[in-house]
DNA sequence: CATTGATTAACAGGATTCCTGATAATTATG
DNA sequence: CATAATTATCAGGAATCCTGTTAATCAATG
């Protein structure tokens, strides 16, 4: 009875791109499950934390940064200024500029999120050592780079 | 002028759930460039390359590979049985279960991108050395595992 | 052997996430 | 100043995800 997600394991030396895919794809899954409860997707989250690192980052900004069309990134966080987790600010400087900004609703939520979100990402990576962490950390931002 | 994407990098010590998003957003992105003239997305072409690893899997079966309920893998093996890169075929063993094949043309169609997929993900590791990309593997496929 | 449980496929409906195409306003550039 | 670049928004649509439900088939159990 073979583990989910295993059709091509390391012993066929699938490609890179399919085994990053297959990573994100069970982080979604398990992610969604886990914020789920609480109203919101992982994209959703994701691009929370991302306000979370960076607070008041234009939509145009927000999208470039995950890689998608400026029409698609509007599209989420006018879902997240719906659900009150986030609100869009004239920008004093530039009148063509929204930012957009936390609220304490959302910094709440994501405080509620973060334990077992950090849970999850605990349990992905408990057979790697440190060294292994690390490596994988570094490998993943140069593979992103060398593409962006 | 920052690169595209680095909103948190490695100065923060962000989520490795968030860094391997990055990856596939970006991955997806370019995929996505590189099939559209072929007609078809990054996510159907990845079931086309789990089928050419083991052609005949059921429905059920890529949807648990991929993660996701069955239906939304029926949906997607539905728009590449009407783009006749699968056919979908009774299996004779057991009445209930249908086999997806891969056609001539899915065939086809997988060596036609391959040379430019295979191109995206020199690109991808070209700042790695051997050995990191060896760890980046492992790494990956432990990480899933620990999910899955 | 009959019943129950598990698995597979499919229908239905809907939300989310992605894109293209287009327009308008604002800022940057030469 | 005119043009180019950037930002936001409207519109429409495809793809991808889910939940809920039903029916058929196989597996397990007593």
């Amino acid at each position: 009875m073979s583990i989910k997600g295993d059709v091509m394991d390391e012993s066929s030396s699938p490609s890179l791109l399919y085994a990053v895919k297959q990573v994100e794809q069970v982080v979604r899954a398990r992610l969604d499950a886990v914020l789920r409860p609480h109203g919101a997707t992982a994209l959703q989250y994701t691009a929370l934390t991302v306000l979370q690192h960076r607070d008041g980052m234009s939509s145009a900004e927000l999208a470039r940064n995950a890689f998608v069309r400026p029409q698609s990134m509007a599209d989420l966080v006018s879902a997240l200024e719906s659900r009150r987790l986030v609100v869009r600010v004239k920008d004093a400087a530039d009148r063509k500029r929204i930012n957009v900004m936390l609220t304490d609703e959302g910094r709440a939520f994501l405080s509620a999120c973060e334990a077992e979100v950090a849970d999850l990402e605990r349990t992905m990576l408990r057979d790697l050592t440190d060294h292994q962490v690390k490596v994988l950390r570094s490998a993943l931002n140069s593979c992103r780079r060398s593409l962006a």
